[in-house]
DNA sequence: TAATTGATTTAGGGCTGTCTAAAAATAATA
DNA sequence: TATTATTTTTAGACAGCCCTAAATCAATTA
């Protein structure tokens, strides 16, 4: 059985996230940035992931997440998410006040202690974020998608995914601030037209044509 | 502001336990036998200790907790109560389970996170083996006492203390299997002579009669 | 293809917290 | 008091996790 120190399990659950977000292989440097410890930090403890076989790593040429990483750091994330939802539902944290609380709650060791936890908050299947909470086995529900303009007045959730990727719409969306992993929600809707106000991260609004938002898929 | 690493508040909570039980100074052994770490380990850690004057040390002669040590201690020992009444109350851990796990808990560093537990258990005066929940400024409201002939069916607490201390006295509830410290709980009441039935330690069942059990005193 | 640039790794060091083995101080006993 | 026994401290080592500075490798550019 693979024991990981705090520290490990950090690194693999950021290395899991980077493996997700982008396609091809991970680097030092997206580790290094991930993690906020330098590049040299960063080569010691991917030698020692590799040597556990939750990542295979290469010198110099990146790394790969192993399924038994993959396992591992749901395992992890699982944990996180669970506090997030306790810290959030129960003990009336806003959202960004629970990372860093999560975080060290997240590395106590006992499996009773999350199982518990689960059910206790009623086995959430999202944390207060809308990232979904894998199971004790590392399962995870996929949330469903939808289209931002057809969103409901009010409702939240995360921009994850666009239909017209090209250049141009990106570059639109990047202007106005929009980007994949926005928290939104949406302010109001003009009938006649379909545009819509949504608030992006909870600090900017912005307006959108029908046309735009109707590209846009959101995680409800 | 005095800050200690997780290790070093560990130790001082043992010293404070350690100050409390026996009359003079603690030495290096107990703190070893407490700890269960080697002395030479200690010694290290009562200079750290010493130098950050949370307690005050003299090679070879023992040492005693300052004013300052205690404050610290009891903020430990709050978190670690806290985390046990949320353990057993609301996860249905028992007793014998809590330790270890209210242990890593107490050493995430949020006194956000402690002041919302608080709040969120109902402010409780006393964790689950009824010890005191010092208030965020180490202020323990002493526990009142109550004679167990007078406890109603069915309450727990622990005994504290007995009012006729002989030793034929003290050989009796030895040899019955009460002492100092036990966990008990009224399992029957006899009208008619005042007897009790009670369960120690969720374990042994005894028998007592009224003028037994009116010269031990129990914390609820 | 050779030189330069940028990313990555190695080397060496610091801090914490533990250990074992050996030395030193204190306490107990003859 | 002198010797023995016990307690405590020091010395040196190791693991985890981080750093800086220097060396090395790979990719890009001339």
């Amino acid at each position: 059985m693979i024991t990981l120190t705090p520290a490990e399990e950090n690194y693999l659950k950021a290395i899991y996230h980077l493996s997700e977000g982008g396609k091809k292989g991970v680097s030092t440097n997206d580790v290094s940035a991930e993690m906020k410890t330098k590049p040299a930090s960063v080569s010691d403890m991917l030698r020692k992931l590799g040597e556990k076989e939750v990542i295979e790593y290469r010198k110099y040429y990146g790394l790969h997440i192993t399924e038994e990483g993959k396992k591992l750091a749901l395992q992890t994330i699982r944990k996180h998410r669970l506090w997030e939802v306790f810290l959030v539902e129960k003990l009336k944290f806003s959202w960004d006040e629970v990372h860093e609380v999560a975080d060290e709650l997240s590395h106590v060791k006992s499996r009773v202690l999350t199982q518990r936890l689960d059910e206790y908050l009623g086995f959430p299947k999202f944390d207060p974020h809308g990232d979904p909470i894998p199971d004790e086995y590392g399962d995870i529900r996929a949330r469903p998608r939808q289209l931002l303009n057809e969103l409901d007045l009010g409702s939240t959730g995360q921009i994850v995914a666009v239909k017209d990727s090209s250049p141009a719409f990106l570059r639109y969306l990047d202007k106005v601030g929009a980007y994949i992993g926005a928290r939104i929600k949406v302010m109001d809707k003009t009938e006649f037209d379909g545009s819509v106000e949504i608030l992006v991260d909870n600090k900017k609004s912005i307006f959108m044509s029908k046309d735009v938002a109707g590209n846009i898929l959101v995680m409800v």
